[in-house]
DNA sequence: CTCTGGATCCACT
DNA sequence: GTGGATCCAGAGC
């Protein structure tokens, strides 16, 4: 296994204000430090205002009034009444979901928060890598500006795949997932 | 106001 | 592979 020490590469102007589905490739390979813990993005997905999937489908409502706010800010939101799932917003209307993350520091802390799943697993999924982070939804809207709420780059270029979308019911033909080829940490294989 | 169905995870069979 | 947990936003009346 490689990879293993964090890396801190601001990511240049104006990355987030863009279409979500090249912010959502782009962002495989980056790194997402929140609160002494890290891990690398290995799974990703976008959601567009155009896009019946997505939940700024129908304009803006309370829940997702985040991804109407400015880019490089989060969207945090609760699923299935249990799960909270953790967005960076882009262009208006606009988010990509982080779904999967290869942990880099802080494995103890999130090994802790995730009843000592294994490693594979402790980021593996949204409501997972949400949990492992100690993501709250204090953290609606927080911009990922801070040192210890931060985005950076990749430090290498990754061989991506994409497919079609998780746990959705509409806009089923869309390939928006991405992900790092070959990568033991997805949610589930491509 | 009521009703429905999730951008999920986990335990169990 | 299946079902339960758990709850609230959004839609419709």
């Amino acid at each position: 296994m490689t990879g293993n020490v964090p890396f801190v590469a601001p990511l240049p102007k104006g990355f987030f204000r863009r279409d979500a589905v090249t912010v959502a490739r782009d962002l495989v390979g980056a790194a997402i430090y929140v609160r002494g813990v890290s891990g690398r993005i290995v799974e990703t997905e976008a959601y567009r205002q155009d896009d019946a999937a997505s939940h700024s489908f129908r304009g803006p409502t309370r829940r997702n009034a985040a991804m109407f706010g400015p880019a490089g800010c989060a969207y945090v939101y609760r699923s299935y009444g249990l799960h909270l799932c953790l967005n960076v917003v882009c262009a208006a209307g606009e988010a990509v979901l982080l779904r999967a993350l290869e942990p880099l520091t802080g494995q103890d802390i999130m090994t802790q928060r995730r009843s000592q799943m294994p490693l594979r697993q402790l980021c593996a999924g949204p409501g997972r890598l949400s949990q492992a982070l100690g993501i709250t939804p204090g953290d609606n809207f927080r911009p990922f500006d801070r040192t210890d709420f931060f985005l950076s780059g990749a430090d290498h270029t990754p061989d991506i795949v994409q497919g079609p979308r998780i746990g959705i019911s509409r806009a089923t033909e869309l390939d928006w997932r991405f992900g790092q080829a070959e990568s033991p940490y997805l949610s589930r294989p491509f």
